[in-house]
DNA sequence: GAAATTTATATTGTTCACAATTAAATTTGA
DNA sequence: TCAAATTTAATTGTGAACAATATAAATTTC
């Protein structure tokens, strides 16, 4: 009787829950320092988003974090109901809602300023391999992009 | 007036992103896979523990996969809902719950026995590439992981 | 320009994650 | 021995993710 040789099922040989157990472990040592803005990771992501390139619309939010309105619509609500946004349909299009910052959602940009270098230094990273390691993250989830997503 | 130099706020330059977006989007590449089993992705991977090594407790999965009872306690009775485990208190201390394969979710260990070649195959990656990126994951998570945790 | 199609967002329902609390069993130590 | 502390799961509540569907507005087609 021959035996299949199969790639392995051992939970550490997994790139998948490697890779799983890392996201997850980001997201928690980012939650302290979110916690005092009282922001989510999530919330933080959108709010970079927003600092970056204001009043966009809840689609091309989605299309930079790679999230649909199912999970955007709850979130931006609650960043509204914290008074860091506001959303607004487009006169110019009624089916595009606006997302802006308000005054307060700008002024945290300030006191976001200290978060990536408390991470960084957690880390214990040179530059060089942070860089590789980030990328190579990106070519990964090109790769895993869906067949009809993009190419 | 000295402009502070701060790391970036771009989301494009973050790791943390690119480790959530890739996460993510790993997560979808194993969905229509095991959508043919009927499994989650973190069902998939409790099972790939047991498969590994059965009748571990609770606290036992949790160990292994970072998780806990808030997590695990209904996922685990989805499973034995689905026929694929069993759930019952130790005898000799009480207060475990020992989680054992059924032989249904045994023998789903050979339809899942493609799966990971499956995954290997979107990744077009060389073994090196594969297990060097998997050990990076693993040294990065274990470099979060908060310093009460072990070290 | 009316009907069909497409697009943008919202809603509903399911399943994680995770914090905080509860409840019960076990262990510890005066 | 027995009260206090610890350990293990379960429960409760919040906030993602995401599929599927709904709704309404805009665009295209004929």
């Amino acid at each position: 009787m021959k035996t299949p040789i199969h790639p392995s099922l051992l939970l550490d040989e997994q790139l998948c829950f490697a890779l799983y157990a890392a996201s997850r472990r980001m997201t928690a040592a980012y939650r302290p320092l979110l916690e005092a803005m009282d922001l989510t990771y999530p919330q933080y992501l959108v709010m970079l988003v927003l600092w970056e390139r204001d009043g966009l619309t809840v689609r091309e939010l989605g299309a930079r974090l790679q999230l649909d309105s199912g999970t955007l619509t709850p979130l931006l609500k609650r960043l509204e109901q914290a008074g860091l946004v506001a959303r607004r349909r487009r006169q110019s299009d009624e089916r595009e809602v606006e997302i802006s910052l308000t005054d307060a959602g700008g002024k945290l940009h300030e006191r976001a300023a200290d978060i990536p270098r408390c991470l960084a230094d957690r880390l214990c990273m040179s530059v060089d391999a942070f860089v590789r390691l980030r990328d190579e993250l990106k070519s990964l989830a090109a790769q895993l992009a869906a067949p009809s997503d993009d190419e």
